[in-house]
DNA sequence: TGCAAATCGGAGCGCTGCTCCGTATCGTGA
DNA sequence: TCACGATACGGAGCAGCGCTCCGATTTGCA
């Protein structure tokens, strides 16, 4: 299930340029994908880093691999998010504000929300290590906010991620549609303790 | 705004051919789009057609324009879907209803909520037709629905529409994703009369 | 300093969407 | 019935993509 673990540097024995052209690497796609969104082509990045196609893909298998490198500190960052209670809020507080912050990223980065959910070869990656990391927290996050009897118990978290990260799609195509009225809405849907009147 | 229009006939002039062409490219276009979804390569319609890529796209500048014919009748039965109040219905379920209709249709077609969304150049295409011919028809049940009570009114249709086409990208591609809770979820958050708890 | 092992670079492959223009077909007027 | 101009067809070809492959280069140890 390795992804992109960047594998503990096996004993130190590694070349010098390898740790050097891999920072390069990183820093050259953090740029490009700000600039030309997550979809931009490798070519790109090489010319960015100018460094060649090949030092590339030995470093990140895919370009799954690669987006996942750059953004792993920020899903850190998201992953323990949850984890300061700050003080006297109620459970759906908490999640309500960590859903909103999730969104936030997704949109930030353009076209990340877009291929998360793309059925392109080597995007499940990308979906894998987002699941990997974040679905223990909104597990978490919902089974806390359910107990405290703020919101209803029957939503998987893997639903209530994957529809999170769908509503973010299209932010930037369509100007026009408000994500975050929808993913308010969503969380309204929570609230109610009982299902929707059939 | 004329996108795929079909021009109604110019008068018969039309060489015999033509319209024999057409209906070829629609019929190959709708088989192939069922065999190997929506992003099927525009050679493989040309070659279960038997025609030429030239002719694909004389009748249809975009691909988009080829997707749109082809569903072109399917977004007609959906637009007047409403029209049958069917008796003894609060207007909260007769909306229910055609949100679900509108995402079982949309799951139907491989890669279509995918495509509608996709910031691919010439997909605007689709997406406005989509728009246009529904936008109205979903408008008027949410004020429906609202004007009832049974729902609140500061939902606007347009960012509606695009949430429930959004939540249906990926059941594919992820066979583990329930498209149809969520927007249950969503439409549960319809029914509180106030937004959520802030 | 020399040399084997590790790494790099970019030409190249296969696949897209879409264009362009020589060729084939159609329908009309003689 | 036939011939000819207008119209439509077909598919080679272009540009751009992700990714591979292997000869050239660099590194670090002895």
């Amino acid at each position: 299930m390795s992804t992109a673990d960047t594998p503990p540097a096996p004993s130190g024995r590694q070349r010098s340029d390898v740790r050097r052209n891999e920072q390069k690497l990183l820093d050259a796609a953090a740029a490009v994908f700000v600039r030309m969104g997550i979809d931009a082509p490798v070519r790109e990045i090489a010319a960015e880093s100018g460094l060649g196609m090949g030092t590339i893909y030995r470093h990140f298998p895919t370009r799954a691999d690669l987006v996942v490198a750059v953004f792993r500190h920020q899903l850190d960052a998201l992953a323990v998010a949850a984890d300061n209670p700050a003080a006297a809020d109620t459970p759906y507080e908490v999640l309500r504000r960590w859903v909103h912050r999730f969104a936030d990223f997704l949109v930030t980065k353009h076209g990340l929300a877009e291929a998360l959910h793309s059925d392109q070869a080597g995007f499940e990656a990308l979906h894998n290590e987002f699941v990997e990391r974040l679905l223990p927290v909104l597990d978490q996050l919902l089974k806390a906010s359910a107990s405290a009897g703020c919101t209803r118990a029957d939503v998987r978290a893997y639903d209530f991620m994957l529809a999170i990260g769908n509503l973010c799609i299209g932010v930037e195509t369509f100007p026009d549609y408000q994500a975050r009225r929808m993913i308010d809405l969503l969380l309204a849907g929570l609230t109610q303790t009982a299902p929707a009147p059939s």
